[in-house]
DNA sequence: TTGACACGCGTACACATGTACGCATATAAA
DNA sequence: TTTATATGCGTACATGTGTACGCGTGTCAA
């Protein structure tokens, strides 16, 4: 547990281009968030500069082009997030959450099958961890 | 939709504790906050202030003590608040953060008895939008 | 070699946020 | 009524964040 400063909303977005496009230039973080909404190539650079700085993605020039690569994992910068959010907005419940998600914001119901099944290892498997 | 600035961390806090003691002093929130964490008197009365200023919260002197109300339901922020979650942090898919929650969060058993009847029901009500 | 252009990097700036001081006043106790 | 205490409220300040300019330099085509 290194405990990194968290990442602001847009150094999240950033490091969301970083894990799905891995290894990437600054322009092509830039180009990969510019897909959705317009942002300065200027913005993405201080954002992974700070990204770095932070600790979550590490760095090295090479002809005269910086190229950034993710240190961490999706799962755990998620699960801190979530972690957060959890405890400030439901008091550290997860089901409230759940069940939130599950009703408000539309699940497909080939994923209420598959989110059946999870529910179904999950008893089966008694406690996981 | 008034379309409100967010609430930060802090104030997010805050919110919660009105939600739950109801219309409160200051005071009583303060209390009530640093069951958990101390955190300083003014500090509360900043949040409080804020909160109302961002059209949150409501408030009226009487005998030299101010009380607030909230004006939002919990559920209308906290909608505005995880919907925003999901689009900077899973791109707007709401499923892979109940993965992650069923999974990775402790879930009761009795618990997830009760998110497989609300997949029932939404699976039998059809697509409620 | 010389431009034209892209990029790194220092720097800046306004607004947000966490945190809190201190004065003036209102209230309650004596 | 005087005094001690609590509270409101203006204000402040360091840090975080979104956003971006512009200079100097490296790169590549002509």
């Amino acid at each position: 547990m290194v405990d990194r400063r968290p990442l602001s909303k847009g150094e999240m977005e950033v490091a969301r281009a970083l894990w799905e496009l891995g290894p990437a230039t600054v322009r092509e973080i830039h180009q990969f968030l510019s897909e959705n909404k317009p942002v300065d190539f200027s913005t993405v650079q201080t954002w992974l500069r700070r990204i770095e700085s932070k600790g979550y993605a590490s760095s090295k020039l090479k002809g005269g082009v910086r190229t950034y690569s993710s240190k961490t994992k999706p799962g755990t910068v998620i699960r801190e997030t979530v972690n957060d959010l959890v405890d400030r907005l439901f008091g550290g419940e997860a089901m409230p959450l759940v069940r939130h998600l599950v009703e408000e914001r539309g699940i497909e119901a080939s994923e209420l099958a598959e989110l059946r099944e999870v529910i179904d290892r999950l008893e089966k498997g008694g406690q996981k961890k």
